[in-house]
RNA sequence: GCUCCCGUAGUCUAGUCCGGUCAAGGAUUCGGGGCCUUCGACCCCGUAACGCGGGUUCGAAUCCCGCCGGGAGCACCA
């Protein structure tokens, strides 16, 4: 077994893995690891459909979401590269007797299948289909006009398996191959001949194929090829992620979303934009082993996984929303600056000096929160709270009390002079505007902070010097 | 409706194939406590599960039958 797995994921090119498809990622490196095999990704880009279109931006987008997931292929292909491979073996279908045109519109098509009636194309001898196969691929008949169907049982009890189309005809422009082909496998055909023809030895896929798994099988044991065993993963869902395919495409074609790696997406980019690693992430997935039970998972899980990798290493800012400026009666004038700690179980991250002084930002819900009470401003002093809090942008007045530290509510706190505006890019698309300390202001694009009582952000990839701050909001 | 699949604590998972070592392990959440100048981290303690009903057996989470619940598929999409 060791270095001999073949393994292959088949993405269709309509949009960037979110976490869910991300799985297929995940799960396929991880077998190709552990028997030391190869992982081919296989383009499923078959023509499509009208709605189920082929993107050429896709191809680099999965590509890029490969990259990033740190899952390298040993090999890229497209199948529609290879879809002149697929004709001798529908050949060799139709030389078994196994297959036949049926020239049934659609509508009949189904509804004969339905009642499991044959339609009378079915009675075809294989040289009489063999010539109308030819028809087919000649161009004699329009889109819609003919198919290729496989003979399975019309009594079978799934309907669906009930002689399905190996073969249609299609006037779509493809993006890569454009009309070099006019007769296209639907997916199940294509893969029991890819598998085949790839030397795949494991199919690991989601299971919202194992219909089709049935149908390749089929397809081996008529024309007496061994193929490789299936597994499957069940649908994961994270609870706090709605997300839909559709719906992402739609909303980032229209510029409503931030491109694909707006955080409502939940793909893998929006995730490592928010400074969830890929790490956290691949154990995550990998976590919920092959499974077939579908699981809808919350997203703290994840968040957990992440926080214990990251926590660490991760220096501490100050961030104070929704800011109100508050004047301190009575501050102690050789206060001007504190050093602080950038981590407080890390010594060894270094010391940092901010400015303090008394002109502050304080968030507004924590003044209204302790309106008229004594706080302690977190590593300054003790100071008691107007009784009224002003709205955001507006300015208050405070009045120091003591320097020692006390068991008080701690606020946080950023100075007035050399205060960072900054802007939160929430999950769910929202913004939130404030204030980070002064340190903020030279940190580096796609740096991870902690702010201190809000939670774990990254900066956005934005030039240096741009104004606000943009950072994404990772988890708490 | 039909076909297939799946049911272990709030959530996810180990165990199910090959019955005893499982009065069910781990993670996360939640509750309590400790510690640190974050509501974060860390440490300690705790709550909490084999869907239901039969059967086989000395013994069932594990095997069998029935029921209930959940999911997916039922395209000339992938």
């Amino acid at each position: 077994m060791d270095g001999r797995v073949v393994l292959r994921m088949a993405p269709f090119p309509s949009g960037s893995l979110h976490i869910g498809s991300g799985r297929m990622l995940f799960v396929n490196q991880h077998y190709r690891e552990r028997y030391h095999g190869r992982l081919l990704l296989v383009f499923d880009d078959t023509v499509g459909s009208e709605e189920k279109r082929v993107e050429t931006e896709f191809f680099d987008l999965i590509l890029g979401d490969c990259e990033l997931a740190g899952v390298r292929p040993d090999e890229v292909l497209y199948k529609s590269d290879r879809i002149g491979r697929h004709y001798p073996w529908a050949r060799r279908v139709i030389e078994r007797g196994a297959a036949y045109v049926c020239r049934c519109p659609a509508e009949l098509l189904r509804e004969n299948r339905a009642q499991g009636r044959a339609c009378p194309e079915r009675s075809q001898t294989p040289p009489e289909a063999r010539d109308e196969w030819d028809r087919m691929l000649g161009g004699s008949y329009a889109p819609g006009e003919a198919v290729l169907r496989l003979k399975t049982d019309l009594a079978d009890p799934d309907p669906a398996f009930r002689d399905r189309v190996l073969f249609r005809i299609s006037d779509l422009d493809h993006p890569r191959v454009g009309h070099r082909y006019r007769v296209w496998p639907l997916l199940e055909f294509s893969w029991a001949v890819d598998d085949i023809e790839l030397g795949i030895t494991h199919i690991l896929r989601g299971k919202d194929l194992v219909v089709e798994d049935r149908m390749e099988r089929y397809v081996w044991d008529l024309l007496e090829v061994p193929g490789p065993p299936f597994l499957h993963w069940g649908l994961l869902r994270v609870r706090e992620a709605k997300v839909s395919k559709s719906k992402s495409y739609r909303e980032v074609k229209t510029g409503v979303y931030d491109g694909w790696a707006d955080p409502r997406t939940w793909s893998l980019r929006s995730l490592d934009r928010r400074g969830i690693t890929m790490e956290a992430l691949r154990e995550f997935t990998l976590s919920f082993g092959m499974s077939l039970t579908d699981i809808e998972v919350p997203a703290e899980t994840l968040y957990a996984e992440n926080r214990q990798r990251i926590d660490a290493r991760t220096l501490r800012r100050a961030f104070v929303p929704e800011a109100v400026r508050l004047v301190i009666d009575g501050y102690p004038f050789d206060l001007a600056q504190v050093e602080l700690a950038n981590h407080p179980d890390r010594p060894e991250l270094g010391r940092r000096t901010v400015r303090a002084g008394p002109e502050l930002y304080l968030a507004r819900p924590d003044l209204q929160a302790h309106a008229g009470e004594e706080v302690r401003l977190k590593d300054l002093v003790n100071i008691r709270l107007p009784t009224d809090a002003p709205v955001a942008g507006g300015t208050a007045r405070a009045e120091f009390t003591s320097r020692p530290n006390q068991r008080l509510p701690r606020l946080t706190w950023v100075a007035v002079p050399g205060a960072v505006p900054v802007d939160i890019l929430e999950v769910d698309g929202s913004h939130r505007i404030g204030f980070g300390e002064a340190a903020l202001a030279d940190a580096e694009p796609r740096a991870t902070y902690q702010f201190e009582r809000v939670g774990f952000v990254r900066l956005d990839d934005a030039p240096a010097g741009t104004r606000p701050v943009r950072v994404v909001f990772g988890h708490p």
